[in-house]
DNA sequence: CTGAAAGCGCTTACAG
DNA sequence: CTGAAAGCGCTTACAG
């Protein structure tokens, strides 16, 4: 604790406390080694009382390995719901680094357009060992810049166009089909619509194509629609604004997220329509909002802070080697029934992946 | 680009590829040194050519300067809606960090018992210049801790106890007694419950304070009451639990943040009571959640993001003297009127601060 | 004005 | 079995 002023306490205070030299200290320290108990207990003491700390730097420049993981946020996490999200990958990677007493990073994109991106600053620095990145568009070159510049990487979410990174996700297809089901088998909706989201981005684009193998499967497909979105509020809002629904026209809303079926909500309410009355809707990742809003939304439970925490344990042993055979995991996804589907009150029903 | 498989780029293989000294080639990269135009030139080119990233360890080590600081989050994000205030706080420091090509350190306390604490994670690695502290307990020990160990640090929220830190804040006091005023002079209510945080926080007892001087300044000590919650949504539908409330009870309820608000709110339509017609409600915080619920909850706009940018702004000179003379900042909040409290429609008042 | 040496604080391969 | 040396990749104070 008694820690000078000036300058840091180092090995070398250590070892001149005890009279050995720093070598030894190191090694009395790390344990795995060769020192005697009792000069061993003398290290600990020592260090204890100088308040030693090891250098990370001198360690990591010592090491070739930094023992910093980055978890890199592209500039989608601008909305207030996406904050929910992005926590939840934030505490499901620092619960499985924790445990391996490693550190995180996080690297945004400067909101501006001038900043360097997050990917470019994560590689700049050479701070990190690996690096967790949690959305891309498809084909973003930089996550192929990552693995060449020798980052140990691993993406959250589905990356069909990079068959050689490993990645954690959902199946999105599935998921979405069995709510898109839900509404048609359970609640006997037979026009619908779908909200996707912005379809650079490959959840976006499986979320619609499991929309569509529901209708389909189900002869509904000449009575359906789909509309591009974005993920936001008003993308919701403004999908729905101007088209028939209710008894003449769509009667059930599948939206590729929860933010934007709020904002169809909102629409909704304003055109005098009920949910699940007139239109029933359902939303998408469940990330806090959809149990808020009124009628609560049914929705597809993303677990986000698994998929993140899983994610990080498939990074540790690639920071070892790089070029192991990459892997790929599907978490499983569930329903969580609320009223805005027309079920009576909350519930969960596991998906079948 | 062509970054061999085998260890990287170093300036040394720069300096072999121009044929100067590694030296040279740290001073013209640098720029602020006498190398000739020509050489600079060269050495640019080289650099990129061999896609040379400097080693931020070695720099840290020969800096005494690791360009990282940390970001101190404990236990209590756990709650979703702690979520959102933690990535404002986030994306302020981010924004103020990437301006000055600073890196973000986040550490979180384990969840389970067993592990490390946020700060010793920050302390124990070294790894930081400097960390911000979002939230802490009156008399925790562990942030003058930090401070002893020679780190730069930064506060965010009220700490009266430790008059030698440098916080960014908000006046809870001011801010709690102008909302619950306006619930008694906008609104005529008379009889008021306080619900507030947990008491070993600066926040909840100053926010509890200020309702109190609104309620003797008006006179209405006698007819209304203070019950200490926790912040948690649990915390406010408990505290409203068998209360009497409405035309023959409290007729205004200040809740010390939105989370228990919302809680309030649920515990209120459950009993049939109807919000603002029977009880007016208002929160504290507006971190995303009062805009979501029906009636929006009338509330006070806490800025994170400011406060969390300028925490760092105020940290970055902290870093090259740690003891320089502590400051304080203070910033503006703003009422946020919605339904909960009677009011129409969704307005802004700026506080007077 | 320029080049080479020293040293930041570690850890491990090597000499004794 | 133990101690001292080498070296990770930088930057800057110093010698020429």
């Amino acid at each position: 604790m008694a820690q000078g002023v000036q300058g840091r306490v180092t090995l070398k205070d250590v070892a001149a406390r005890v009279g050995i030299s720093p070598a030894a200290v190191s090694m009395a320290l790390s344990g795995r080694s060769r020192i005697s108990a009792a000069t061993v207990e003398q290290v600990k003491a020592a260090a204890a009382e100088l308040g030693y700390v090891p250098s990370s730097a001198a360690k990591a420049l010592r090491n070739q390995r930094s023992g910093v993981i980055a978890v890199i946020v592209p500039n989608s996490t601008q909305h207030v719901f996406g904050h929910s999200y992005f926590m939840q990958v934030l505490t499901g990677v620092s619960s499985a680094a924790n445990e391996r007493d490693l550190q995180v990073l996080v690297s945004t994109s400067a909101s501006e357009a001038s900043g360097l991106t997050a990917y470019e600053r994560v590689m700049r620095s050479r701070t990190a060992d690996g690096a967790i990145v949690t959305s891309s568009a498809i084909g973003d070159p930089n996550i192929e810049r990552l693995t060449a510049g020798g980052l140990a990487v691993v993406l959250i979410g589905n990356y069909p166009e990079l068959p050689g990174t490993t990645s954690v996700g959902i199946d999105d297809v599935a998921a979405s089909r069995m709510v898109t089901e839900h509404l048609i088998e359970v609640h006997g909706k037979r026009s619908l619509l779908h909200v996707t989201g912005p379809l650079d981005h490959q959840t976006a684009v499986d979320r619609r194509e499991g929309f569509l193998d529901a209708v389909r499967a189900h002869g509904l497909l000449a009575a359906s629609d789909v509309v591009e979105g974005d993920f936001s509020e008003r993308a919701g809002y403004d999908a729905l604004d101007g088209r028939r629904l209710g008894a003449d026209g769509f009667d059930g809303v599948v939206f590729a997220n929860d933010d934007m079926a709020f904002g169809g909500l909102q629409l909704l309410r304003r055109t005098g329509l009920s949910v699940p009355g007139d239109v029933a809707v359902v939303g998408f990742d469940d990330f806090g909002l959809s149990r808020i809003t009124d009628p609560g939304i049914t929705t597809v439970h993303v677990p986000a802070e698994q998929m993140a925490r899983l994610a990080a344990e498939r990074l540790i042993p690639r920071i070892e080697d790089p070029t192991a055979a990459p892997t790929r995991d599907d978490l499983e996804v569930s329903l969580v029934l609320r009223e805005s589907c027309g079920c009576a009150r909350e519930d969960v029903v596991l998906l079948r992946n």
